[in-house]
DNA sequence: ACCGTTTCCTTGACTGATTCAAAACAAGCC
DNA sequence: GGCTTGTTTTGAATCAGTCAAGGAAACGGT
């Protein structure tokens, strides 16, 4: 393991200790994991994972993200037909982009703060605690296809 | 079967055509019952439909909703966590208020038509075609209640 | 450093929404 | 009315995610 590993390490284990989370190596990997794949599904956290330990269960996986996103270290989005997500970066206000074409997903700052939009008209008696925002279009690799090339990556895609 | 009722299965038989979909008695039984239960999942609309037509396959309500949604007659909604979500109003950019305790959804308009902050800063070379805000919070049922409340009300509406 | 308690991980089976495939059927056009 | 094509039924399969029980590891105290 290079210094620099070690060091990220060694921040998630601080950040896990601070969420009052045992220090468990399965946890540790899981959040560097997402760390360092942003956006990534479970599938792909798992395969990331097992890079360093190749005999982790998905059930340990699974449970990780779920005590992760419970703590507020990750976050987990689901864009409509695309399977659960998890991100590192949490509670910075920030949304997504979600090519419609190839799944690939962005973030893009919130610059101006806090938004008048943001703010429902009519709350209908809710107690509103946060506004979701997902810009939905095509990433500039998919907008120089052709339609009948757009069908086939998302065929593509959606079969993967 | 009421003068009402008959007025709106031509009215969905309409919208049917002008969309160059067959008209099928299924797709019908659909597209009322997606116009009907605003914002209901794909076992609600089945169980709706079955009101009118006792033996549709849970499949051909599958398609139907599938064919719907192609061509833009109904739109899907999958707020995380929830299962699939239908609702007749499309293409006038409204959004929704999702309670986090009973998943209640309900419609908000964007009373401030093109808003600044739904169109992000830097887009990163997408062609961004649509913007889609949820806001997440509590109901005002679900505000009133205690933590305790909260959480059974949470399991049990989770569990349906 | 060791022990005990508590929490976590592994294993393996299971659930439930959604999809697939093939044959039976119905809508729309002649 | 009959033909063609697209839709529905039927029944099975898929697959992300969950459940449960026993073994294992982490943390706090000794």
């Amino acid at each position: 393991m290079s210094e620099e590993e070690q060091k990220r390490a060694e921040d998630c284990s601080a950040a896990l200790r601070n969420s009052s989370l045992r220090v468990t190596k399965q946890r540790v990997a899981v959040l560097q994991a997402v760390d360092t794949h942003p956006h990534a599904d479970t599938e792909t956290v798992i395969r990331a994972v097992r890079e360093d330990l190749p005999e982790v269960s998905h059930q340990a996986v699974y449970d990780s993200l779920h005590a992760l996103t419970e703590v507020g270290l990750v976050r987990c989005i689901q864009p409509s037909g695309s399977l659960a997500r998890y991100e590192r970066r949490v509670g910075d206000n920030h949304h997504h982009l979600v090519c419609r074409s190839c799944n690939l997903i962005v973030d893009v700052d919130c610059t101006i703060g806090r938004a008048p939009c943001l703010t429902p008209s009519h709350d209908h008696g809710f107690i509103v605690e946060q506004a979701e925002v997902t810009f939905w279009g095509l990433c500039s690799d998919c907008a120089v296809d052709t339609p009948e090339q757009e069908r086939e990556r998302s065929e593509s895609s959606s079969a993967a």
